[in-house]
DNA sequence: TTTTTGACTGTAGAAATAAAAAAGTCAGAA
DNA sequence: TTCTGACTTTTTTATTTCTACAGTCAAAAA
């Protein structure tokens, strides 16, 4: 059972290598049994259906997301150091997965399906925890003032979020964002929250 | 010459009810020309293309929400007041004015001509040009700490945007936006603005 | 001269259809 | 238990056809 679990997290990362370069609606199961040397059959043996590989791919990046964000908190010790880390955090996340448009809805239909959608949702509310967590430790010291920890965290978040939302509506019509855009969002991003932490204390 | 210009008004109003209610792209000309009982070249008589009228459309609706925001912001003597009073009116204007999708990008391809785009650009610098006059006033009675108010503004306007952008691409994907949606924009739009405004004192 | 119109044209987008590609299955081999 | 070649079914894409709309014009009305 081992080595069933060391063959799916093989096709996890040989997916993800595709997805990044082309998208998931652009990979066919046929390129990733190809990429491992398999055949199709072989992936279903291990995945029911390509929806579910693709769930696989979401919990293996999360689950890296989280990872990373819970080692570099230890290493901050105010808030406005903590949280501008995640910003940067996200960033890189944002920029390395952009083909699989994990953040916010899907803009072409990646990712549609209800397991999807409910995965997605569920890492949504895991981040949001994640940062109420570090919210209510900033309360807790005294470094800003109480709120609900909670509705303060998914608010900070949805105008984190917002701010790529925007961007990326207005920017070029590429399939992928510039460098100058990107650039921006960041600085935005850094700038909003540096306002957002000030306005809590 | 001045009867052209009542004329052109009321062609601009006419052409306002049927895209509020079915949009740009699905209004047409002949439509416009039946509602005002007369025929299609009347219509292009008084304005070159649709898109001229379109721009007309625009510069009213525009036009109307300035007015409406300096009279409202005599009325208000905080800045908390002020912000407060205009997430309102935006609100307004976006419930109203959802269908010509005049909030961020086009995401039909309603408004895609350059001229369109270009107008869209000038009334957003415009809107930020007004929003940093009122954050430069409260920077001068003390009410905040000094910034650079027009990127202050602007940083204000797109989290604020943000939201709604957010919002629109997560909800239900139906060509309205529910009530509920509605009111929950709202409501962050408020609970951001306030802890932005904090943030800057 | 200014404004309005009926009748027209070319084009852009919708609808329909055909072709291609990809998801998913299965009997059987390793 | 794990894997495969050969297959079927569904989805996507490309192509064509058709329709409805934007925009024009010569001429009439004001």
């Amino acid at each position: 059972m081992v080595e069933t679990d060391k063959k799916r997290e093989l096709i996890i990362e040989g997916a993800i290598k595709r997805f990044i370069h082309y998208g998931i609606n652009k990979t066919t199961m046929n390129e990733i049994a190809d990429d491992l040397s398999v055949s199709k059959p072989s992936l279903y043996y291990y995945f029911p259906d390509k929806s579910s590989l693709v769930l696989g791919v979401i919990d293996k990046i999360f689950s890296d997301y989280f990872e990373l964000m819970e080692k570099d908190q230890a290493s901050k010790n105010s808030i406005e150091e903590c949280l501008g880390a995640f910003v940067e955090i996200r960033h890189r996340f944002f920029q390395k997965y952009y083909m699989l448009h994990l953040s916010g809805g899907s803009p072409d239909a990646s990712l549609n399906s209800d397991g999807l959608r409910a995965a997605f949702l569920t890492m949504k509310a895991k981040n949001a925890d994640f940062h109420a967590k570090v919210l209510q430790c900033a309360i807790d010291n005294g470094e800003i003032a109480p709120v609900d920890a909670l509705k303060t965290a998914e608010l900070y978040l949805d105008s984190q979020a917002g701010i790529t939302s925007l961007c990326l509506l207005h920017g070029n019509k590429e399939l992928f964002p510039s460098k100058k855009e990107m650039k921006t969002i960041l600085e935005k991003q850094h700038q909003l929250s540096k306002i957002f932490i000030k306005g809590l204390k």
